[in-house]
DNA sequence: TTGACTTATATGTCTAGACATATAATCGTA
DNA sequence: TACGATTATATGTCTAGACATATAAGTCAA
């Protein structure tokens, strides 16, 4: 009885521990501040030594998204470095890393088949259904970034049902869908009519764009354009080289 | 006889065996494909157990400072895996790989004592001397970027007789300074006077703007701007995810 | 109430083993 | 010589303990 006795072809438990505590992290269900479970309930509830827990604690906390302080126990960490865009999929979670209120209106939901726009956007031959979002986001009641989003329903058929007038598209999507693999484009642009009013800014103001698209495996799931002001957002990424 | 029995309050032991290694491989003195010693050798040379020497390995290879390989040993990385968006890190390359032809401007180059504007720009407290660069990218004799740069000449020296006339001043840093840690801030402006006319665009065109941040260790090396055209440049970065 | 002392506890590090697994190297064969 | 099978080996993961240490929390006296 040690480790592999389950059918599943999973990777190793360590792994798996860090994976499930990660997912939590950087979904938002488990907020920065929040105390992740003590070592000792964590091998209970995975039934492994102390040092397959640690080990996993231990890099996450090397990554920086937890943080350990003896007797007390481990916390998740404000995403102070870490691109909320680059690492963060979930808008939602970054305002609410930030400490402040998120906010969120769904302006625009419309299920469709995909016309050949759609299609070159998402990326794929094949016609099918998708469903087209717009809705914004604020934090502390002024807008955030305003949202354009395409969901291709042959990868991601429960989200025809789901109530985006309440839960932000991306922030269902990272707790519905698990992606591999994402791409980021990012450009300037200036605030034309519609953008400036959505976004409570001047005509001719500079905004970032950022384009995302996630794939599982080789499906696309979605195709995400996300506005914002350019002078008062700033996209941090930090690396480590050699 | 556990582990400290050394007179010296050091660290423990495996961050010990991980800074050691990690010095030899930022010093050059084991270049990228280098076989680091196996982990009996380690185990042998420090008395320890396997564990210990194992932990301070792991830590190496999840910083990506070494690659470890089943039944061949670990070697020092190559200091090229950047994540994408850092490619970047060097225009001349970005461009070459483009296709396109590269030009390159130096507009102005200036050795000063540190002012208190540029400290604060390295996050420098002593007084020191600096580079400040000022330079011109251009692809197919189009403008791409401007370049307005400060190197902190007491992390290198040798940047205070390099030819930045020939060679951008990224590139020789590149090549002559291997750094650990990079922060990158992405906003965006619209263009004023000066950089319509550096970049050849309109006023009021929209910007990308890269503020990046290079360390080694916890040495500052170099602060960049990077201005670019904001309709014509795009910042593309692609992740896995889980 | 406040400050000093004590205690309980979660993490930090370490050991001496074990078996798993990918793969470089070797050997054998067509 | 070329290729397929075998073997040796370094890393990957894990265990069931141990003692160290920082510190939150509780205790008690001024």
């Amino acid at each position: 009885m040690s480790l592999a006795t389950d059918g599943a072809d999973q990777p190793t438990l360590y792994k798996r521990i860090r994976a499930d505590i990660e997912k939590r992290i950087l979904t938002g269900e488990w907020p920065p501040g929040h105390r992740i479970p003590f070592e000792h309930e964590l091998v209970a509830r995975y039934g492994c030594s102390r040092m397959t827990v640690n080990k996993a604690l231990s890099e996450l906390a090397q990554a920086d998204l937890i943080e350990r302080r003896r007797r007390a126990g481990s916390f998740v960490r404000r995403p102070q470095h870490q691109s909320a865009v680059l690492k963060i999929a979930d808008i939602r979670a970054e305002i609410t890393a930030l400490g402040r209120a998120y906010g969120y209106e769904l302006i625009h939901r419309k299920l469709r088949m995909a016309t050949a726009a759609d299609r070159d956007r998402l990326g794929v031959k094949k016609a099918g259904k998708v469903v087209a979002i717009a809705c914004r986001h604020s934090a502390d009641n002024v807008p955030f970034a305003v949202e354009d989003r395409l969901i291709d329903l042959s990868s991601v058929p429960n989200a025809a049902t789901a109530d985006f007038s309440r839960e932000p598209p991306g922030s269902w999507l990272l707790h519905h869908v698990p992606w591999t693999e994402a791409e980021h484009t990012i450009s300037a642009i200036v605030a034309d009519d519609r953008a400036a009013q959505a976004l409570d800014i001047a005509v001719g103001a500079p905004c970032l764009v950022i384009d995302r698209y996630t794939w599982r495996s080789t499906r696309t799931i979605t195709a995400v354009r996300l506005l914002y002001p350019g002078d008062s957002h700033r996209l941090v990424a930090r690396f480590k080289g050699g």
